[in-house]
DNA sequence: TAATTTTGACGTAAACATACGTCATTTATA
DNA sequence: TATAAATGACGTATGTTTACGTCAAAATTA
């Protein structure tokens, strides 16, 4: 098909890479913008699923925010069940634990000391 | 001047966003791709600056590891300094611990609970 | 049942990112 | 001093992201 060929052909340069900083990047990524992460926080405000609107909470168009939460969704970050004419959102949170997990786990990876020589 | 204006007209819906979400989104980005992540571990493994060609160290072209060690510059996650022929990189610790505590600061904030409605 | 609400799907323009080739410059080295 | 090495600057093709408008379908509500 059309779309799964230029995803293949997208990511075909990524492969080329550990698949832990593929996987760990692409979470990164979908943390890569405001409306995204204000949109997490939203949610994780909730103590609930939200059932509704969510672009009434972000400064963005309604078709703008909805392909955040597709993007989020995407990533795995957040699900989104159809309940009658709404729809449910929620966070995914063994996901977010995952990606709390794995950059804490680069970050310590890192190890970083002082340069000196520059 | 041109640049300048074309950056402030594609960060102008950013601006509507709480600045901590957009400095966050920003590192966040900037992380979004492995071979910045591989380039981010590399720097760190030695126990000094780098000198010399990074691309060495990553599966693509030059000029395209250029490109990212760029965009990791740009928000100030390393730096990179000539000395003779030759360029000193080097990780920015203290932007580094800063990410890493925004981030953490971040997830810790949305404490999020199991979602049963859905 | 007709009108309204809610939402995803689709299209699209503009900006951005990715990947790389080529060129120019700067500094060592033969 | 000529040659080679290292690197940034620039150009560019292709693909992706962002932002939003419009449409259509499904489900309420009047």
């Amino acid at each position: 098909m059309f779309t799964s060929k230029l995803r293949i052909m997208a990511e075909a340069k990524n492969q080329l890479f550990d698949s832990d900083l593929q996987e760990l990047a692409q979470l990164f990524k979908a943390l890569g913008h405001p409306a995204r992460l204000q949109i997490l926080k939203f949610l994780a405000s909730k103590n609930a699923c939200f059932t509704g609107d969510i672009s009434d909470e972000v400064p963005l168009g309604r078709t703008t925010v909805n392909q955040h939460l597709a993007e989020l969704r995407k990533a795995g970050l957040i699900q989104g069940t159809v309940q009658g004419v709404k729809t449910n959102y929620c966070i995914n949170p063994s996901v977010v634990k995952h990606l709390e997990e794995m950059g804490k786990d680069f970050f310590d990876g890192l190890s970083i000391i002082e340069c000196t020589d520059c």
